[in-house]
DNA sequence: TTCGTTATATATCAATCCGATATATACTAT
DNA sequence: ATAGTATATATCGGATTGATATATAACGAA
């Protein structure tokens, strides 16, 4: 999903500035299945507007660049509506982790348990931050990717937690094993 | 990771060319975790060559071009060993079909079960990959990685067979809510 | 045997994206 | 008072994507 309609997609659920549109990859429940950074934000935005697909109000601050808050209009609503119709891509999955695992028998076992250990923290904080939502109000959608990502994130978290032993322990018991330091 | 530590990596399993690179990123077990196009990987292995890291075979064919079959040199081992110490950066997950379902109500209920249907379908296969895959001879980090993604897979698999009806059915039961065509 | 499809190969390039960088104050916690 | 974080705008060089170009070999179905 390019650029164009995420953001797109984000304004329908309320007016937001591009730094507004960040903080909502970063922290929101956008986090977990899409993301930019202010490289393609605020072009996007650019082009939004220029096609009439949003609309820009800029608001005075002090010390600060004006606050540009967007709108997206009634022509924007259908060109989500209609750019969301069509089928979407497979996903796509880059994980250096589990590069990183592919390869462990390159590696020092302090390394592949450091790695094991942010990993699992990361799945952590993301499924405790998936289960700390208040749904109501929410509709169905959400609610759906809510619970898949809580179940997706559940599965991954228990995997790395019951075997980092096996992986890491075995490779101590195993001293021809150990990568060179 | 870069393109260019992702194809060192993959040459490190073994001497391969451009082509071959790209079918193991779509059919091998790194599709699960890293991917790129031949618009990285032929640049990616050029520089690869002009640096030292490779080298580079070339093998005449008939009405093709020829076969540029590339190894991995002493010094490329050496940089991957290096570049696979870095600590990995997080995990980056990009799903068109979790951001169309998080707007499923601008969508008709068919096209909301065809994606279902078709992530369903998707799951299926990356799993059944990995539950075909002959791991005798591999290392315990390919192992782990297998194993993780199948229990990753099974459990979006799970989730989606499981709760699919709710989101498909529970719509058709809402005129209201049906999106118009 | 023929034909259509897929596989095998190299490569480039326009468009898009990323991550770093620039600028600078407001706000918050200690 | 100070240090760290948040709030804001934006650009740009480098990397990547996906499409495109070129063209035969191999395979399978009819």
């Amino acid at each position: 999903m390019d650029v164009r309609t995420v953001c797109l997609g984000v304004l329908t659920l309320g007016d937001a500035t591009g730094y507004q549109i960040r903080k909502m990859f970063e922290d929101g429940p956008f986090q977990h299945f899409t993301d930019a950074g202010f490289g393609s934000i605020y072009p996007a935005l650019g082009r939004l507007h220029k096609e009439g697909l949003v609309t820009c109000e800029q608001q005075s601050q002090s010390g600060r660049p004006d606050k540009k808050i967007y709108s997206i209009t009634g022509t924007g609503r259908q060109a989500f509506a209609k750019a969301i119709r069509n089928a979407p891509g497979p996903d796509k999955i880059r994980s250096d982790f589990l590069f990183t695992l592919f390869f462990e028998h390159l590696l020092p076992q302090q390394l592949v348990a450091a790695a094991l250990d942010e990993q699992i923290a990361w799945y952590r904080a993301r499924l405790e931050h998936l289960r700390g939502c208040d749904r109501s109000g929410w509709g169905d959608g959400p609610v759906f990717v809510n619970r898949f990502g809580q179940a997706v994130y559940a599965a991954a978290l228990a995997f790395l937690e019951q075997n980092k032993p096996a992986l890491v322990d075995g490779r101590a018991k195993r001293p021809e094993r150990q990568a060179a330091e």
